[in-house]
DNA sequence: ATGACATTTGCAAAATGA
């Protein structure tokens, strides 16, 4: 069963590279985020007619999140983390598909920091790891995929220097996502891929794509019981090449029946 | 870097992103 990560960059824009892509690779549940779409404009009838039932949590003009599956209709658990009902942002959806639990994240940028959106992405991120060790607690397979916004260690970037400042790399942010490795989730692409460079981000600007000056911020998160059944994990990276390329690359794991 | 580049909103130029 493959499972896939794609922060698509607005879904209108980057359906046909969507469409394209699922026809090509043919994942078995998808993750997306940043649709920059209401619930009522996500293209539902496209999605379906490529052959996947799909769940939504949109908002219009920026985030978003949906999971796709491919010849099934995952079933929603929740859209929204606990924690802070004044939270309108769009960025977390779960449900139940194929018999795994699967979350679709879209964590905060944090930038400029310091600053009040750098405290907003550290608050979600707490809102996230304890949410995330209820999850845990069920001891079912479950996946956590999504763009984090977390360089996590020096080698996930091309510059140290270059993002030194940025909220990406800040080390209350990897302590955050650190914290969440520690209660016991395993980062999928690290595991199959442990040293060198892993992009699946790419900025559109300063030739970072012809450069191959990416980080890696889209990760999946693996319960134990999904950790036990991983066979495979990479990064679509030629799709970011593509014309019209969302500025990430899809990332995916092969999770055993 | 008040930048680049891309997308959305809405129809100009601002907001947002990483």
């Amino acid at each position: 069963m493959r499972i896939a990560t794609y922060n698509v960059n607005g879904i209108k824009a980057r359906l046909p590279r969507l469409v394209e892509w699922l026809g090509e690779t043919a994942p078995d549940i998808v993750c997306l985020q940043e649709l920059k779409s209401s619930d009522e404009t996500f293209p539902e009838a496209d999605i379906r007619a490529a052959g996947y039932g799909a769940v939504w949590h949109g908002q219009k003009g920026f985030n978003g999140v949906a999971i796709l599956a491919k010849g099934a209709d995952p079933v929603e658990i929740r859209r929204g983390l606990p924690g802070d009902p004044d939270d309108s942002h769009s960025r977390y959806i779960e449900a139940r598909v194929n018999g795994l639990v699967v979350a679709s994240i879209y964590l905060p940028n944090g930038n400029p920091q310091p600053g009040p959106k750098f405290d907003y992405k550290l608050a979600w991120m707490a809102r996230l790891n304890a949410h995330a060790a209820t999850l845990l607690a069920q001891e079912v397979p479950v996946v956590l995929a999504g763009d984090y916004n977390v360089i996590p260690t020096d080698a996930d970037t091309f510059s140290v220097p270059a993002m030194a400042e940025d909220a990406l790399m800040q080390p209350e942010s990897r302590a955050a996502f650190r914290a969440l490795a520690f209660q016991g989730w395993t980062d999928a692409i690290r595991t199959r891929q442990p040293t060198g460079p892993v992009w699946t981000f790419w900025d559109y600007q300063a030739g970072a794509w012809p450069r191959d000056a990416g980080f890696r911020i889209d990760h999946l998160m693996l319960s134990p019981d999904a950790a036990d059944r991983l066979t495979d994990a990479g990064v679509d990276k030629a799709y970011r090449g593509r014309e019209k390329a969302s500025d990430h690359a899809p990332t995916w794991i092969v999770l055993r029946d």
